[in-house]
DNA sequence: ATTGTGACTTCGG
DNA sequence: GCCGAAGCCACAA
């Protein structure tokens, strides 16, 4: 048998992202976190930047910590990302998002359990 | 090899 | 609130 190629970072955090619930929100940090990659903020940031079009990811959960987005005010991205989550009933504040309501906090053995690494 | 650039975060002022 | 500094590290130049 071949061995199983360790799947990259961004891969991982792509996993992660896609087991977030609707309704529900994470931070860049706390993805990277669940992901197995403490400290990786930034490269959660980037795997959101870099999501392969065609992986309908729910990109649009994951904000800034302290629940802000962190698109440019000005930016289409800024406005879609406050239209989707509207959409899946979460107030949003112009980039504020209520964490304390919305952020989600999965049972880690069962999540654990859910991915392929 | 070195440098600059990020959908980041935490800390101190 | 806002700013700078530091820690983080993949990637492009």
């Amino acid at each position: 048998m071949s061995k199983p190629k360790p799947l990259t970072g961004e891969q991982r955090i792509w996993q992660v992202c896609l087991m977030i619930p609707e309704g529900k929100v994470v931070s860049y940090g706390q993805l990277a976190d669940l992901a197995g990659l403490p400290g990786r903020a930034r490269l959660a940031g980037r795997a959101m930047r870099t999501v392969p079009e065609e992986m309908a990811l729910p990109w649009y959960r994951v904000l800034g910590a302290g629940g802000r987005i962190s698109l440019p005010k000005d930016s289409p991205g800024y406005r879609e990302q406050q239209y989707r989550l509207r959409q899946e009933g979460v107030e949003v504040n112009g980039s504020r998002i209520n964490m304390n309501r919305y952020q989600w906090q999965p049972d880690l053995a069962e999540l654990l359990w859910q991915l392929p690494f």
